[in-house]
DNA sequence: ACCTGTGAAGATTTTCACAGCA
DNA sequence: TGCTGTGAAAATCTTCACAGGT
């Protein structure tokens, strides 16, 4: 079941020297899978800082504006080796094109999205998509009406040529916005097309070669989350005295 | 000069005191946040396991299908005061409910969702929806030609009106699909109507007041995160000794 | 024999607080 | 003075490993 690469508790937790040599990439630093999500915040923050006009950022209004706090920031900037300078703040162009380095965003990666319904149409025609560095390379779809038709200038091809068209286009990012039932071997497909990439919006579990990465996004995860704080909300306090909401200390503005 | 547009984020300054209340469930047991994210995976693990008519499963089993490992799963249910049976498993209808209760889907929460643009549209469509304990109850657009439209049974409305129609119909969860530029002022509004949770798919870091919870869903983000990963595969460990593939496994989130 | 529940260890992430530099 | 960069402490989350019930 669970692969176990590393038996040995290892050594000393002495974390001053990074004891196994990394491959000797430049800026071969260590970057939390926390901060990875957090760069991709700041990049968007940044830009809307540039777009002020302003030059120099400090952590604190970075922070501020990324809705994380100063230190946070800070230390996930130093992950990333950056230096802004002390006194002054980040240099807004230089930060960017850093974090932008880091999250491999200066090379381009095609994106195939699989499932062209209401998502996946509307997958398609997102700009931030193509205009961002992931260009749309592909369209899928199972539904002999759907296939032919071009959205957003992409011919919609059969989900059977998902390997041959993959391969042949250069995919690296698969979208499976399929339903449920077909999703995990949509993913089957692109992982043997070579996919190693797949952002998953079927509510499903996939099941892939542990070299494969996986992000899910399942809206009826997010409003049960939601459901759970909506009940606490009104749990700790209903208990009580029976009341609808607990009084509110902020009103409209 | 500062970036940040409104009000306090998240987070700042009267966030010294920045213990977030843990979660409670009525017997005064903590449910860790990832544990809560986590019960909704599981909860439709277990309708899967229950269509098969099995009426027990083990933690090994479920932990498998829902991508975790089993100590994680157990340690899950323990903070929901489970209990399976030490020798069988978990009788699943039991456990469902369980899950259920905890998450708060035993009560309704009425939804609106705002922006009926392709994403909206997509949205408003998901049967996972209305079918679920979150019925679709209020649509809104500012676009005069969507406004007065009927999508999926409901009446799309105008946006100002967000505060009389939220109120009226006891909105309680809010979805944000507007373009990222309306998107501040529109939070604002369902947070004036008394909405005290949000989904927001706006690329936008949504500043609230703090008993207010944002889940963000955020396509850009999440296609960086992968790109990340991409890079990283084809940069650093190339050449490292011919074994097995280095990428370590992550699950999902 | 099998499987849950959990204390304790380990790993990761967040926060604090301050040294040090422009 | 103002703000970054970062050790170290604290908090949170994951995994181990086994006691204990069935």
């Amino acid at each position: 079941m669970t692969v176990h690469p590393k038996v040995s508790p290892a050594s000393d937790p002495t974390k001053s020297d990074h004891v196994v040599p990394r491959a000797r990439v430049p800026e071969d630093r260590v970057v939390p899978e926390a901060t990875v999500a957090r760069l991709a915040v700041y990049l968007r923050v940044l830009g809307e800082v540039a777009a002020t006009g302003s030059e120099t950022v400090s952590s604190e209004d970075l922070a501020s504006a990324a809705g994380v706090n100063s230190a946070k920031l800070r230390k996930d900037l130093s992950y990333i080796g950056s230096n802004g300078t002390r006194g002054v703040g980040y240099e807004v162009s230089r930060l960017m094109r850093q974090i932008e380095r880091v999250l491999g965003l200066t090379q381009r990666h095609a994106v195939a999205v699989v499932g062209v319904g209401n998502l996946g149409h509307a997958l398609a025609g997102y700009s931030g998509f193509s205009g961002r560095g992931f260009p749309l390379c592909a369209l899928f779809d199972v539904d002999p009406d759907l296939v032919g038709i071009r959205v957003n200038g992409i011919v919609v091809e059969h989900t059977d040529r998902i390997g041959e068209v993959c391969a042949q286009r250069g995919v690296t990012i698969g979208v499976i916005a399929t339903p449920g039932a077909a999703a995990q071997s949509v993913c089957d497909q692109l992982v043997a097309a070579g996919v190693r990439s797949i952002l998953n919006f079927a509510p499903v579990v996939l099941q892939v070669p542990e070299q494969v990465e996986v992000r899910k996004v399942d809206l009826a995860v997010e409003m049960q989350i939601l459901s759970f704080h909506v009940a606490r909300r009104h749990g700790e306090f209903a208990a009580r005295n029976g009341s609808a909401v607990p009084a509110r200390a902020v009103g409209p503005r």
